[in-house]
DNA sequence: ACTTGAACTGTATAAATTACCAGTAACCAG
DNA sequence: CTGGTTACTGGTAATTTATACAGTTCAAGT
């Protein structure tokens, strides 16, 4: 895609920096005094170069008319995705199943949230996991014995607490009315997609 | 300290805007089209009343040089507070109680989360709310019957469901291990502090 | 009635800024 | 060896932009 000289690196920088401290992007003059270019054509040939790289956009005829593009560097933070109705044979974390996103800070769970998981039954509900809460999900493979855990068994996502002994795994369900489900690792697929750390109800189900 | 008048709250809105739309601020013109002044000194005397009032600051000689100052309107919202404790015979909502402040936007909640009350016991145990639970409060003192609530009943403040019939209210637990609260509002004092729209879970307790 | 401030119109101009021309020099790929 | 890119110097015309000066209108204090 763009692969930025060195020089052209320092100089996005140089943006971006700009940016941070004054609020508004570089005109050519001062890119060219903060470098110690004797041209202020050095810095318009480097803005042609960033643009035709696709890191920036360049408005003709206006005054600082600098755009950073791709987001990498600068975030509009767009919250967690909340993933539900996994249909049956694809993968939990698809576009496909972001209804929406929920602004909330990933850091506020430990260890950090990926996703948010709309629970679907009240297998759960001993734990305190009714219907349609979102659980907080940390994406991982590891579990240890008594934690929460999304799991994926052949084409079914299910939240379950996790017990494993040997190649003998146990998914626990909080709900006498619902059966445990014994999985011997030797014969079936068991996938762990990660880890429930919180839980976010809306005031809904309440 | 600064109470713009509904005019200059406009232009900076149009600024907020325009720098969101363009990544950078407008200039006199852009300010002077975007409004339809017949002139751009009317652009420019909003500007000078705007840093007058503190809430931008002008570069002179710089095009564009507008940047926005007092992020109290906008940027890092403090998020909600976090109550836990409740002593006895202090308000609920002190300042002397807000433990941490958790950045969650408020309107994921409807209607409108004011706090987060950390949950102590197990009384609402079968509702899905746990202890250390924070349940996000909305601050209203009109309660109907089956919602959840946070009530004040003498020095002591209390997370049940709200039951009423005329001058009598129960509050009902959501766990058999409790017994329900009644109360007869001709003798006793009963204050619905908020509404409870939500529930947050951190990793710890799962 | 007087003053002040907000919210403009209208005109003007110096300074800032873009955008382009014409070069130089180095490097790399075909 | 030739064309393309990078990285500049040096300069300038055209345009954009900030900003000053001179007014007007209207509403709110005092």
């Amino acid at each position: 895609m763009h692969k930025l000289t060195a020089r052209q690196q320092e100089i996005l920088e140089l943006i971006r920096n700009f940016i941070a401290e004054s609020g508004f992007p570089p005109t050519r003059a001062d890119i060219t005094r903060a470098l110690g270019f004797r041209s202020p054509n050095a810095a318009e040939s480097h803005l042609r170069a960033l643009e035709k790289k696709g890191v920036i956009s360049l408005r003709a005829g206006s005054s600082r008319g600098i755009r950073l593009l791709d987001d990498s560097g600068e975030e509009q933070d767009p919250g967690l995705p909340v993933i539900g109705q996994v249909a049956a044979g694809s993968p939990v974390f698809a576009q496909e199943h972001v209804r929406e996103r929920c602004r909330i800070d990933p850091g506020m769970f430990r260890p950090r949230a990926d996703y948010l998981l709309a629970v679907q039954g009240m297998s759960m509900r001993d734990a305190g996991i009714l219907e349609d809460d979102l659980l907080a999900v940390h994406r991982t493979s590891e579990a240890r014995n008594g934690q929460i855990v999304v799991a994926r068994l052949q084409d079914e996502v299910t939240v379950k607490r996790f017990q494993r002994d040997g190649h003998h795994v146990r998914l626990l369900p909080e709900n006498p009315d619902y059966t445990p489900i014994d999985v011997d690792l030797r014969t079936e697929p068991l996938v762990i997609e990660g880890l429930g750390v919180g839980l976010i109800r809306n005031g809904e189900a309440l």
